[in-house]
DNA sequence: ACAGCCATGTAACTTGTTACATGATTTT
DNA sequence: AAAATCATGTAACAAGTTACATGGCTGT
């Protein structure tokens, strides 16, 4: 719902067409990955079927141009208005892994810790050595890059800690393997899975 | 990439039926949220087709066993020895819309910051208070949960640095707006979209 | 002439997710 | 008998993402 929304956003400052609206996004949001093109076409299709845009006018030079309506207003007003929740539907990737992996018998957990840690730190350097290269650095665009970059710099600094108090933990709490079976209290039907 | 990875990995553990092996994710990571079922039977299929799994005996009981086959235990091993890359491909949905928002002409940035912050706050609150009520507070499964919560107690902290962080950009950079433009060097075609 | 970018679009596919249908068994 | 849980499955959809086809225009 990133995606989508940005660029509904974008299109309530005014009409503009495709590429247009990726070079916005672009330079809004620092660029960390280019977005293809192909889905800024797929996301306008998939806003104007929800009647949140309205395909307009085509200029001169053949640019289709995409207009905002009343429904899709309200619907970027009521975006800004709202947090972005993270609550119960977004799973962690990393952390269902060490979750899953801290329970899987014959899994060495502390060596996928560790791994992790070294690709974290990893990042973590590169992305405080990342200087804006080419890119202005000043103006609007070079704050929004660079508050893009503080968001994953505190990101994997989060991970980071995480992953100390991992090894806490699973010091502090060696058994910590899990064999199948049923997981219910009484296991009325079937037979406890191989083990 | 989560709940099928997950699945599989449990799956390499010994056959499983798809009612058990939603059991088996959910006390392996401390049941955040509960899983639809119908999410493990859509993965196992997908699973299935990819030739990482099997469909195997039915039991007396009439319980679909499914086991995981070559291919995919070398997928789990492959799973569990790479790190979790979070390099390009994920957009924060946060951090692209406090960048969007800030960019935009007549939006507050600012109030949305504040109300961000207030629902992180809360967030964290209610997650440092979160105690585990009827589950086991001892052995693998509070583990499990425990580092799980850990790691969106982490998370909503990061945010939180990073909120200040913004509040603090933005105060040193008041002119942070951008009016539509083609953004490109060269507006070879179309006309500067209105401002 | 040719490489490369600008520009629009289509088709396919991935994972996640929910809603629904169906029936057996078990508890109350 | 009714309600709840166990259990399997189907159908549909959301949002992201990629690959590809097609042309126009531009710079070398």
């Amino acid at each position: 719902m990133s995606v989508r929304q940005s660029l509904l956003a974008i299109l309530d400052q005014g009409p503009c067409y495709g590429y247009q609206l990726r070079a916005e996004f672009e330079r809004r949001t620092g660029a960390s990955s280019p977005l293809n093109v192909g889905q800024i076409y797929n996301t306008l299709e998939r806003l104007e079927r929800d009647g949140l845009v309205a395909k307009g006018e085509t200029d001169a030079q053949g640019h289709v141009f995409y207009e905002i309506t009343q429904t899709g207003s309200r619907e970027v007003a009521r975006w800004l208005a709202a947090p972005v929740v993270r609550d119960a539907g977004t799973r962690d990737e990393l952390a269902v892994k060490i979750a899953i992996g801290a329970t899987l018998p014959g899994v060495d957990v502390a060596q996928i810790v560790r791994i992790q840690r070294g690709a974290a730190r990893e990042r973590r350097d590169s992305l405080r050595r990342a200087q804006p290269t080419g890119a202005p650095s000043e103006g609007p665009e070079a704050l929004a890059r660079a508050m893009m970059l503080d968001s994953t710099i505190f990101a994997v600094e989060a991970e980071l800690k995480w992953l100390d108090s991992v090894d806490e933990r699973l010091a502090r709490h060696p058994e910590h393997t899990l064999t199948l079976g049923l997981a219910t209290d009484r296991p009325r039907r079937g037979r406890p899975a191989q083990v």
